[in-house]
RNA sequence: GCCCGGGUGGCGGAAUAGGUAGACGCAAGGGACUUAAAAUCCCUCGGUCCUUGUGGCUGUGCGAGUUCAAUUCUCGCCCCGGGCACCA
C-alpha cells in the first residue's frame, strides 16, 4: 500500500489479479444455494455511456453483495448484437455491419472490464453469431410444428426511393428519415408469432409477480388489455352475410343507430359494390390506405367515413341501419367492425354529429339535468334504460347481462372477451438479423428447413444495396436452396430476418450453458439457474421486451425445455439517466464541442448562432446529449465512477447527469485511504475487537457501536430496498466517527476496534469499489480476495442504546430534550417532561388538558 | 383524454411503521496550515425577526381535512416526467 491512493495501479493490478485468478467464472452446484443477477444486456452501439455504467454498477453490488453472503452467484454479459443501427452506421461509413458490430463489441468489452465488473466472461455470447441464432432457428421450427408460427399479410413503412423497408423510428412524420420522400403502406406476407395464445395466462401472471415494481405490472397489463363484452352478428339487409361485431356495451344495443366498418374490412368492397356509393367508397378506402399508420400514427386526426350503400339490421330494434366505413376503425381489434352507439360513446357522437345521424338516448343518467336543445356528449355512464323495449327501467349494468341471455337466446350473440395484444409480427425485411429458416418451393408451398441444415447462416461478408437494402433477396448463394421435400431446385429461401427481440428473449436462458451445442440450453444448468433471481434495466423495456420474454419462456415451458414459467423473479427498474439537449437552428442538436458558453446561454461553435437550450431527456446519441465516462475513468477511475452514479440517487429514480459531485466521492475514498494509511502500523498487528463493550473507554464504545450500527444499515438498505445512496452515507459517518479517534500509541485496545471499524467499512463498501477494497484489505493482512470473505454481521446487544434522547413538545411543537436511562417507564418519564423548564415556561400556568407519551420517543403535553 | 411516477435548502438527495424536517454529499462563505498554491483540517450555511438563545415565528408544489402530532394519511387543484392513446 502507498500512501496516497493511485487509483490507476491499483484498477489495473487487481483486474489483472481478478481475470489471472478467474475470480468470477461459476459453474452450477447443486449442493451451493444459487443467485441468478443479469443486467440486460446492452446492443453494441460503440461505446459505454454513463446509463450503462449506473446499470452495471447497481447489479455489479448485488452481484458482489449475495457472493459474499454466501450464494453461487451467476453474473453474465454479452451482446444483443443484431439490429438495424449496424445497418445505418454501414451506410454512414461506409463498413459493414458485421465489421462494426464486433470492433464496437471489442471496445464495449474493454470498457466493462476496466470498469471492474464481476461477470464471469467465460460466459460472453453475442447473439449474432450463429452458434447463438442456430438455436432460436432451431426453436421457430419447433414453434411452427405447433403453429405457434404462422404467416399472414401485414403493412410495412416502405419507401420507394430507397426500396426499403423502414422502422417506426425511422419515419420522421410521415416521410422517410433518408431521403424525406413520402412513406408508404405496403402489404407483404410475414411470420407471426401467436403471442396472443398466451394472453390469459401473462395476463393472470402478472398477479404472482411480487418482486416487480407495481407500475411494470400494470403496463403489461394494460398491453395486454383484456376486455368483456359479446360478439353480436347482424344481418346485412337484403343479403346473406352476416356481420359479427365486438361490443363491451350490449347494454346500449337498443341506441345502435349505424354500423362502422374498418376501411380495410373485407366486406366493405363487397357491400359497396353495385351501389352509387361504389367509386366514393374505393376512392376513400384507397385514400386512408395511403394516409394510414403514419399520419394515423403522428397525431389525432378527424373522424372520417362513408355510407357503403348498405343496410344491417339492429338485432334488438330489428330496424334497418346504414353501414359506413370509418377511418377510426381498427381492423385488428376485434371483429374490425362495430355497432354504433352515438348517445353513450363519444367516437360515435362526433362521428353522427359530423355526418348528420340518428342519436338515441338508452340509458338515462340518475339525476338527468333538464336539457334543453341536442346533447353535447355521449354520456357514458351507467343509468336506467330507455327507449330499449322491454328492458326500460332495468339499470344497465343489469341489462348487460340479460340482453346478451337474450340476444343469445335467439341465435344473434354470446359473451366473449377480447385483448388489446396483436400477436407479434417478426418478420424485418432486413439484412443484419437471424434468418428465418423457411424455404418457398414452387411445388410444396412452405416449407421449413430440416433441423440439420440449421444454422441458416447469415452471410457475413455481403455487402448492403444502395439505399440500405437488404442483399440477401438479391443474392443468389443465399436464396437459391433446393427444396427440402421434393428437391426442386427453384426454391427459394425466405429471406427476411427476424426481429432483433426474438433473440433477447431467450438470451438469460442461453446464460446458463452458453457454449452447449446440443440444443438451445443444457436442461440441467437452466433448471438449476433459472428463474433469473435480480433482473436490472431501463424502464423503457418495461413492456415489449419483458412480454417478450415471458412469451418465451412459456413457449419453453410447454415444449418442456424448462421447468419455469416466469423468467425473472425481481426486477429493479432503473431510472434514466438524462442530460439536457442544446439545439442550434440550423445544425440541430448540438454536442458539448459543438457549444460555447455555459449556464443559459450557448452559442453554436460553427455559426456562432445562440443556441437554444432544450429539454432534459434521457441520453441518447441523436440528441448529442450522451456523457462519456471515459474522461472520469481516468480521472477518478472506475472505482469513484461506480461510487458516485451509486451515491447521486437511488437506482428507479431518474437521474440528471451532472459532474459536480463526482469530486466528493473520490474525497470520500482519499479519506478512508487516509485513514488506514495513518492507523496501518497499529491495526496489523490486532484483529477486530471482538470482547465486551462494557471494556470500552466511552470514545471506543461509540465507534463500536456506530460500527454495528453501520453494518446493520448498510445490509438492510442493499438487501432490502437497493438504496445504495443511503447505504454510502451511513458509511460516510462512520469514516467521519473514526477520524475523530484520537491516534495513540501502543494502545492494543484502540488498535483492535479500529481494525473492526476499518474491515467493516471496507466490507461493507467492497460492492461499490472492488478494486480499492481489495488493495486495503490486502494492506491489513488477507491474502485472499475480499470478494470471499463474508459479508459483516453486526451484534445485537452493540445496538441497544442505555441512554436515549427523548423531545418534548408542547403542542405538538418542540420546545426541549431530555436525556433518560432507555428502560424509563412512561410515568417516570411523563413527570420528568412535566417538570422540565422549559416545558413548564410554554404550559405557562395553563391547565394540561392531556399528555401524549410515545415510548422511547417523545412527550407532548396539550394545553 | 386515461393509467402510473414525482414535486423537500443554491444543487443531488435523507427522513424505512404518522413522532426532532434537511442525514450524507456538492456548491458557497469564513478561518487554520503554507512564502504561495494544491491537498488537508475547523467553522457557518432554508427564510425571517429579535432581547443572540438548548430564542420566537415560519417553512416539504397550492388549498382544505383527519390527528395531540402530517414531507408521511384523505379530498380537490397546479406543475414536471413516463406509458398508453380513437381498443368499440
Amino acid at each position: 500500500m502507498e500512501n496516497t491512493y493511485n487509483h490507476k495501479r491499483i484498477e489495473e493490478k487487481w483486474q489483472a489479479r481478478w481475470a489471472e485468478s478467474k475470480l468470477f467464472k461459476v459453474s452450477a452446484d447443486r449442493n451451493k444455494e444459487k443467485y441468478y443477477v443479469l443486467e440486460m444486456f446492452p446492443y453494441p452501439s460503440g461505446k459505454i455511456h454513463i446509463g450503462h455504467v449506473r446499470n452495471y454498477a447497481i447489479g455489479d453490488v448485488i452481484a458482489r453483495f449475495k457472493r459474499m453472503r454466501g450464494f453461487n452467484v451467476l453474473h453474465p454479459m454479452g451482446w444483443d448484437a443484431f439490429g438495424m443501427p449496424a445497418e445505418n452506421a454501414a451506410i454512414a461509413n461506409k463498413t459493414h455491419p458485421a465489421r462494426w458490430t464486433y470492433d464496437n463489441i471489442d471496445t464495449m468489452r474493454g470498457q466493462l472490464k476496466r470498469l471492474g465488473l464481476s461477470y464471469d466472461w467465460d460466459r460472453e455470447i453475442a447473439t449474432c453469431r450463429p452458434e447463438y441464432y442456430h438455436w432460436e432457428q432451431w426453436l421457430f421450427l419447433k414453434m411452427y410444428e405447433k403453429g405457434m408460427v404462422y404467416r399472414k399479410e401485414s403493412f410495412v413503412n416502405w419507401c420507394e426511393p430507397c426500396q426499403t423497408v423502414l422502422a417506426n423510428e425511422q419515419v420522421e412524420s410521415g416521410t422517410c428519415w433518408r431521403c424525406n420522400q413520402p412513406v408508404l403502406q405496403k402489404k407483404l406476407n410475414q411470420w407471426f408469432f401467436r403471442i396472443t395464445d398466451y394472453a390469459e395466462d401473462l395476463l393472470v401472471y402478472c398477479d404472482q409477480l411480487p418482486g416487480w415494481p407495481e407500475e411494470v405490472v400494470t403496463m403489461q397489463k394494460n398491453w395486454i388489455g383484456k376486455s368483456f363484452g359479446a360478439e353480436i352478428r347482424f344481418a346485412v339487409a337484403g343479403r346473406n352475410e352476416v356481420i359479427p361485431v365486438f361490443t363491451t356495451r350490449p347494454d346500449t344495443i337498443f341506441g345502435a343507430t349505424f354500423m362502422c366498418l374498418a376501411p380495410e374490412h373485407p366486406l366493405v368492397g363487397q357491400l359497396s359494390k353495385g351501389t352509387d356509393q361504389e367509386a366514393a367508397v374505393n376512392e376513400f378506402v384507397d385514400r386512408i390506405a395511403r394516409q394510414e399508420r403514419t399520419s394515423r400514427a403522428v397525431d389525432q386526426y378527424d373522424k372520417e367515413g362513408i355510407f357503403t350503400g348498405a343496410w344491417c339490421i339492429n338485432p334488438a330494434t330489428q330496424k334497418k341501419i346504414p353501414i359506413y366505413t370509418a377511418n377510426f376503425i381498427l381492423m385488428e381489434y376485434g371483429t374490425g367492425a362495430v355497432m354504433s352507439v352515438p348517445a353513450h360513446d363519444q367516437r360515435d357522437f362526433e362521428f353522427a354529429q359530423k355526418y348528420g345521424l340518428k342519436i338515441i338516448e338508452v340509458v338515462r343518467p340518475p339525476n338527468p339535468e333538464n336539457r334543453s336543445g341536442p346533447m353535447e356528449a355521449a354520456y357514458t355512464g351507467s343509468g336506467k334504460l330507455v327507449n330499449s323495449g322491454s328492458f326500460n327501467g332495468m339499470p344497465n349494468d343489469e341489462a348487460t347481462d340479460a340482453i346478451v341471455d337474450l340476444l343469445e337466446q335467439q341465435g344473434y350473440g354470446k359473451k366473449t372477451i377480447n385483448y388489446r395484444l396483436r400477436d407479434w409480427g417478426i418478420s424485418r425485411q432486413r439484412y443484419w438479423g437471424a434468418p428465418i429458416p423457411m424455404i418457398h418451393c414452387p411445388k410444396c408451398g412452405i416449407v421449413p428447413v430440416p433441423a440439420k441444415d440449421l444454422p441458416v447462416r447469415l452471410p457475413e461478408e455481403a455487402q448492403l444495396l444502395d439505399g440500405g437494402r437488404s442483399p440477401l433477396p438479391e443474392l443468389a448463394a443465399f436464396y437459391q436452396v433446393a427444396c427440402p421435400v421434393c428437391g426442386d431446385a427453384s426454391a427459394r429461401r425466405e429471406t427476411d430476418t427476424m426481429d432483433t427481440f426474438v433473440e433477447s428473449s431467450w438470451y438469460f436462458e442461453r446464460f446458463c450453458s452458453p457454449r452447449y451445442n446440443k440444443g438451445m440450453f443444457d436442461t440441467d444448468a437452466v433448471n438449476y439457474w433459472m428463474p433469473v433471481d435480480q433482473y436490472i434495466g431501463g424502464v423503457e423495456h418495461a413492456i415489449l421486451h419483458l412480454l417478450y420474454s415471458r412469451y418465451f419462456t412459456r413457449v419453453l415451458k410447454d415444449e418442456k425445455l424448462v421447468e419455469h414459467r416466469e423468467p425473472f423473479a425481481r426486477l429493479l427498474t432503473q431510472g434514466m439517466v438524462c442530460k439536457e439537449t442544446v439545439r442550434c437552428e440550423e445544425h440541430g442538436w448540438l454536442g458539448p464541442d459543438d457549444a460555447d458558453g455555459e449556464g443559459d446561454t450557448r452559442t453554436c461553435t460553427r455559426c456562432g448562432r445562440e443556441a437554444t437550450i432544450g429539454r432534459i431527456v434521457k441520453m441518447s446519441k441523436s440528441k448529442k446529449n450522451v456523457v462519456d465516462p471515459e474522461d472520469l475513468l481516468s480521472r477518478f477511475g472506475a472505482d469513484t465512477t461506480r461510487l458516485f452514479c451509486l451515491f447521486a440517487a437511488p437506482p428507479r429514480r431518474s437521474l440528471e447527469w451532472r459532474e459536480e459531485g463526482v469530486e466528493g466521492s473520490f474525497r470520500f475514498l482519499n479519506r478512508i485511504w487516509r485513514l488506514v494509511w495513518a492507523w496501518l502500523p497499529q491495526i496489523r498487528s490486532v484483529t477486530a475487537y471482538e470482547g465486551p463493550i462494557e471494556d470500552l473507554s466511552d470514545p471506543l464504545a461509540r465507534l463500536y457501536r456506530k460500527t454495528h450500527q453501520t453494518i446493520e444499515k448498510v445490509t438492510r438498505d442493499i438487501e432490502d430496498r437497493f438504496h445504495f445512496n443511503t447505504a454510502i452515507s451511513a458509511v460516510m459517518e462512520l469514516v467521519n466517527r473514526a477520524h475523530g479517534i484520537e491516534l495513540t500509541q501502543n494502545d492494543a485496545l484502540t488498535a483492535s476496534v479500529m481494525r473492526l471499524s476499518i474491515e467493516s467499512m471496507i466490507l461493507l463498501l467492497s460492492p461499490m469499489v472492488p478494486h480499492f477494497s481489495e488493495e486495503i484489505w490486502e494492506a491489513i493482512g488477507y491474502t485472499d480476495s475480499i470478494l470471499l470473505a463474508a459479508w459483516p454481521s453486526f451484534r445485537k446487544d452493540a445496538l441497544v442504546k442505555d441512554e436515549i434522547t427523548v423531545i418534548l413538545q408542547v403542542n405538538g411543537k418542540l420546545r426541549s430534550r431530555l436525556t433518560v436511562p432507555a428502560d424509563i417507564t412512561e410515568k417516570a418519564l411523563e413527570e420528568m417532561a412535566l417538570a422540565d423548564e422549559r416545558v413548564l415556561k410554554f404550559i405557562d400556568g395553563k391547565p394540561v388538558r392531556k399528555t401524549i407519551v410515545v415510548k422511547k420517543k417523545l412527550v407532548n403535553v396539550v394545553i
